[in-house]
RNA sequence: GGGGUCGUAGCUCAAUUGGUUAGAGCACCGGCCUGUCACGCCGGAGGUUGCGGGUUCGAGCCCCGUCGACCUCGCCA
């Protein structure tokens, strides 16, 4: 080692010891004939080094110093002069007199300062990586990944776990998001595919008898990027075997508390609260409801039918709802123009027609342009269902079930992030359960798995697998914190006859299904144990766990909403040989 | 694929109703400064206003197109 310690762990307990520190230069202050201070940064910290006026030769040599040199530095360690200690500084009480001062690197000016108060732009900082990673923010957040991955490892190892890998070179399943697809050299026109998630592998492993299987595994979907989405993920993937729901839940749970303990210090009580997925959409319009706050939807249906106001009436009379939030303390802050905006809002993203509303005013009655449809009774019997008081606005989406929740959700989430209706330090840890097994694709006009299609359904819906798929509920649990998806998980079919009946209800013949999964399927007659697990969105896990509000944060190399690597500028073309060796042919897309 | 916000110096931003030579802070370059720590002082350099077109006597500003970043809907078993 070039260095004797870093720059951040020097102290008064240390002076009078001589040291060598290496480091980036983040500032110099040249005092002219009184010599020059330099702050010498590395992850650890930053110390004052001071180069003393009478030596000449390295007083030329610090002048020339620049905004992230590479340098070392050696001397002694003194406290600094009294008054002079840097109360905002870990090292602040000393500083390192040198008598030695090497430039090891110098460098470019660089395009923004680690230090700069002010966020270089997205841009910026993705093109210039490197030097974004030197910023104390993101080394911390990548510190605080590696413990926890650490500690996950270890929660899994003391409860028996096996960390086995899986191969990343697999084969595209036609199910799910969008594969990125590898071409094969050996097999001319064939393709691998990068998996999604090592779902079948683990299930494979559980039929060899792992029966404890974990994996932090790289995960690779082609489908858009949002803000808490990258197409290449890392994904804490496990399985168990001769288990049900409750001893899944129950691992994660206790994974949960620990993490909240060691990384937060904060004490969960277990379990962890539960609410089925009827509930969640019930009661939030969505399957992952941020439970910080309350604001809950409303389902004003019933009521809706005893009006004559006729676009609510309207709606119910065709079978649609009328939904409604109750948003608390908004009377003065929803202005005209705010509540067109809202209007707009739910129009462009969620397909409303419009946003009916009403205030709630002093006196606690309901006034706005609709309330003229309503006779007194009926707006007080409004008030009281939607527990309106002064101050309240009620924001109404008239429209089919699903829909409507969404908007609302929509806007639940968006008022109680600008209406600050949460502290956004607090934590909140749930899991919805009992998903329905099948979704309804009306576009392909069929059922499609709404997990996997090896999800087990629950026991007491087996009888309605034939006679009313959209009953059923399957053995699925998420993860929830904050209004995100940490996590998701199943218990699986271990047994072939089930999975056929899934198989056959989303439309899969078993020839196809053979073609599809056959080696899965094939496994699963040579003796599956009954098994399920569940897989950890880590990326995910350190955004919430870090307070950050963007998963690109907690990633080294990121991609940008199209995909592309801008330090990198991944993707690219290739030489022409790479292709012949391939045997593909480019053809423009709109060619 | 749709919608929205943004794009001006290396960085972060400003520029009145469309009107003189596009400004500031930081960074950079030169000089000075004997205890600084957001050091200070003096001076300097730095611009295809993302790109292309249009309207206009005149465009950073208005219009059309395009590229890019971000947010979002669709999508994400």
């Amino acid at each position: 080692m070039l260095r004797t310690h870093t720059c951040g762990e020097l102290t008064a307990a240390h002076a009078d010891q001589t040291v060598t520190l290496c480091g980036w230069v983040e500032k110099t202050r040249d005092l002219g004939k009184g010599g020059v201070f330099v702050d010498v940064r590395d992850r650890y910290g930053k110390t004052q080094l001071v180069v003393r006026p009478h030596l000449q030769e390295m007083l030329e040599t610090a002048k020339q110093l620049r905004s992230e040199f590479v340098i070392l530095g050696r001397g002694k360690v003194s406290l600094r002069p009294l008054g002079q200690a840097n109360a905002n500084m870990a090292t602040g009480e000393v500083e390192i007199l040198l008598d030695e001062l090497q430039v090891l690197n110098a460098s470019k000016v660089p395009p923004f300062l680690p230090s700069a108060q002010e966020m270089p732009s997205e841009d910026a900082r993705l093109k210039y990586r490197f030097i974004d990673l030197r910023r104390p923010k993101m080394q911390q957040t990548l510190v605080l990944r590696s413990r926890i991955v650490k500690k996950i490892r270890d929660y899994f190892e003391e409860n028996g776990f096996i960390d086995i890998e899986t191969p990343i070179l697999g084969r595209s399943t036609p199910e799910g998001a969008r594969d990125y697809l590898v071409p094969s050299r050996v097999h001319n026109g064939q393709f691998y595919a990068l998996p999604q998630s090592p779902q079948i592998y683990k299930q494979l492993m559980m039929i060899a008898g792992y029966d404890r299987y974990v994996q932090v595994a790289r995960c690779f979907r082609d489908e858009d990027l949002r803000a808490d989405r990258q197409p290449e993920f890392t994904q804490l993937d496990m399985e168990m075997s001769f288990v049900d729901e409750e001893d899944i839940i129950g691992m994660i749970d206790g994974l949960m508390k620990r993490l909240a303990r060691e990384i937060l210090g904060i004490e969960l009580p277990l379990p962890l609260p539960r609410m089925s997925y009827d509930e969640a959409m019930r009661r939030f319009g969505h399957d992952a409801p941020d439970l910080r706050f309350g604001m809950e939807l409303i389902d004003c249906s019933a009521w809706a039918k005893t009006v004559d106001f006729r676009i609510f009436r309207g709606a119910v009379d065709e079978g649609k709802a009328i939904r409604a939030i109750n948003v608390p303390n908004a009377a003065e802050l929803f202005t005209r123009k705010k509540i067109d905006e809202l209007t707009l809002f739910v129009q462009e993203d969620f397909g409303l027609k419009g946003l009916a509303w009403l205030k709630c005013t002093t006196d606690g009655k309901l006034e706005g342009p609709i309330a003229k449809n309503f006779t007194e009774s009926q707006l007080a019997e409004l008030a009281s269902a939607t527990a309106a008081v002064p101050g309240s606005v009620l924001l109404f989406a008239a429209d089919e079930y699903e829909r409507a929740g969404k908007a609302l959700y929509g806007l639940r989430r968006r008022l109680g992030l600008e209406l600050k209706l949460y502290d956004p330090g607090q934590m909140h840890f749930s899991w919805v359960v009992r998903f329905p097994m099948f979704a309804y694709d009306a576009e392909e006009n069929r059922w499609a798995a709404m997990h996997h299609p090896f999800t087990a359904p629950l026991d007491s819906d087996l009888p309605k697998l034939e006679s009313d798929p959209a009953a059923v509920r399957a053995k699925a649990y998420d993860l929830v914190i904050n209004g995100y998806e940490a996590g998701g998980g199943t218990i699986r079919i271990h047994d072939n006859v089930t999975q056929q009946k899934v198989f056959q209800l989303l439309g899969m013949s078993p020839e196809e299904a053979e073609h599809r999964f056959g080696f899965l399927l094939e496994a699963l007659r040579f003796g599956a144990p009954p098994h399920g697990g569940i897989a950890l969105g880590i990326d995910r896990l350190i955004m919430l766990f870090a307070g950050l509000d963007n998963i690109r944060d907690c990633v080294t190399f990121p991609k940008t909403a199209k995909a592309i690597d801008l330090m990198t500028e991944a993707p690219n073309v290739v030489d022409d040989r790479q292709l012949r060796e391939l045997g593909i042919q480019v053809k423009p897309k709109n060619g």
